[in-house]
DNA sequence: GCATTTTCACCTAGGTGTCAAGTT
DNA sequence: AACTTGACACCTAGGTGAAAATGC
């Protein structure tokens, strides 16, 4: 970034597929269930801090921890509007607030996009897996109330806080972003 | 303010006079109660919005509710540091972001500064006036716990929330505003 | 039968005045 | 004697998953 030059930071989420799906708890896996429902164009978030100066951004780093997610197709709190059951891909925008006087002209070239294709994930209204609820439970501050045992006694790694991803995508109260690949070792 | 400007806006806390000050119960009075402490600079707070477009800033009301004053010398916090028992007034200041290459040159003439006099306060760091502590008790939603009696029953204009002044003066841990003159009509 | 919503106890985080204790 | 601090109970505001209720 250009410390001195205005950015704007965004996020939006695009369907991975048009699918649907739904959890085998025998085989702890996605299957596809049928093609995916209607959806509106989709909503974008930016950064609250947006714009702002390219020192400013670089300076610490940027948490998108104000992003909320909902199933509710009439939300009225500016909330990203997801489907439950189908797959996106969480895309980051950072947009070059162009100074000259025509600069919508130039609007194609303004901007770059970063997707990483790890933080694809399934919303959800509930947790379908049960080693992410613990998971949650064990890491996330306001789940406290869950647990039975000490948190310091997860595996390394597994710290409150330590969790970045899902915690921005804490809910709005539903859906909730749920790790596509559980990998398949769960009952 | 021009739409498209940018504007930085800001408070501070200047010494009213030399004076410290002391309260008289028995007459509901401030008197002076010698020369006032020595102090250093004195801090000033950004409205946190800052810097943002004349349009923004004209759009809502401007609240300065991230304020916070304290008396703690060493304070770390980046809050307004004051003398208890000293008299201090509020300063607005709009601030011009000049975009012009050698813009410090007209720092003097790019910022604006507003005094409401009616805003001017003696620090504390417990509310000397009992008729302060019960108007507190009854409009602060923090301060219910304290509550003996319908709020509702309050005399006019003494609802929840109507009091932008004293909300915005809440104490960091001491001390807090109090109203200069208490009219002497207590005890 | 599965998915979603609602309600709830239990948390985090932090803003209140009170009161006892400390400071000057 | 006057002022300040710290612990405290009591709030606001809102983020958790569990479980019950509701929807489809």
């Amino acid at each position: 970034m250009d410390p001195m030059a205005d950015y704007m930071l965004l996020m939006d989420f695009v369907p991975v597929d048009d699918k649907r799906y739904r959890y085998a708890f025998h085989s702890s896996s996605w299957l596809v269930a049928g093609k995916a429902d209607p959806a509106t164009p989709g909503r974008v978030h930016y950064h609250p801090d947006s714009p702002a100066k390219g020192a400013q951004w670089m300076k610490q780093i940027v948490s998108f921890d104000k992003l909320k997610l909902t199933n509710n197709l009439l939300d009225d709190n500016g909330h990203i509007i997801l489907n439950s059951m189908h797959r996106y891909q969480p895309r980051f925008h950072v947009v070059y607030v162009d100074p000259r006087k025509d600069s919508e002209k130039y609007a194609e070239e303004n901007f770059k996009t970063f997707v990483f294709e790890e933080t694809r994930f399934t919303a959800v209204t509930a947790y379908q897996n049960h080693r992410i609820t613990q998971l949650k439970i064990a890491s996330n501050p306001f789940a406290k109330g869950f647990r039975d045992c000490d948190p310091e006694d997860w595996p390394r790694n597994h710290r409150p806080g330590a969790l970045p991803l899902m915690s921005a995508f804490a809910r709005s109260r539903n859906p909730v972003a749920s790790p596509t690949q559980p990998s398949g070792t769960e009952k």
